[in-house]
DNA sequence: CGGAGGATTCTCT
DNA sequence: GAGAATCCTCCGG
């Protein structure tokens, strides 16, 4: 039995939950009480075992890719080349799919995150590591986890709409591969938190969002 | 400003 | 020991 929440990630196609994501708050506790967050304006779909980029390609399964194989709106940590990103888990434990969440506009304790990335531009959360990384999250300890009752949540029932969204194939992944070049990747148009953006592509006066 | 190359850390084979 | 859903610095123009 599901909860509403989990409800969520599931049901539909996960490239239309990747940009339902668009605009949604993260917020994360750090264990002092510390709070930090933003709004995800960058998401990737990696639709499983059928998709030559993910984790999970022709049903590989193992110790460390576990928790793509769990519940919907569960935590994914992995790192990479040294770096921790953060995917939510969506469909169901048979269908091992995720979205990675690539860009974050900080709106809780923006100091705090500069602080975390050692730096105050652009650069602070404009990627999928740097962005974990400001929000000051640096093990695998949430892994696995529920976002419904962990330290790391992300609000559904509230947040931003943006103007317009971009598709694009995603970043960082073996172009050679059958699904190298699929238009997965959504972001919003104009956002400068959005990873490798140039900067005449962004949008300075209100970041592309609705309203 | 944009591209190229090196650093880096962990997992699985 | 290779390879990975990355990041940063250093160059050249």
């Amino acid at each position: 039995m599901l909860t509403k929440y989990q409800q969520f990630f599931t049901g539909r196609p996960t490239e239309e939950i990747a940009q339902s994501l668009l605009g949604k708050q993260i917020v994360y506790t750090n264990s002092d009480g510390t709070k930090t967050g933003g709004l995800i304006v960058e998401t990737e779909a990696y639709l499983g075992e059928n998709d030559s980029a993910s984790h999970a390609f022709n049903g590989r399964r193992t110790n460390y890719s576990e928790s793509l194989y769990g519940n919907p709106g569960n935590i994914y940590i992995y790192q990479i080349r040294g770096h921790y990103c953060f995917d939510v888990v969506v469909q169901d434990a048979e269908e091992p799919q995720g979205v990675l969440i690539r860009g974050l506009e900080p709106t809780v304790n923006q100091e705090q995150m500069a602080t975390n990335r050692g730096m105050n531009s652009f650069n602070v959360s404009n990627g999928p590591a740097k962005l974990v990384q400001a929000l000051g999250i640096h093990s695998r300890e949430l892994d696995g986890k529920p976002l419904e009752t962990s330290p790391l949540t992300i609000d559904i029932t509230s947040g931003k709409k943006p103007r317009e969204i971009v598709t694009g194939s995603r970043i960082g992944v073996n172009l050679k591969g059958k699904d190298g070049r699929k238009p997965y990747r959504f972001y919003v148009k104009g956002n400068p938190y959005v990873s490798g953006l140039r900067k005449r592509e962004m949008n300075l006066e209100d970041y592309g969002w609705e309203g």
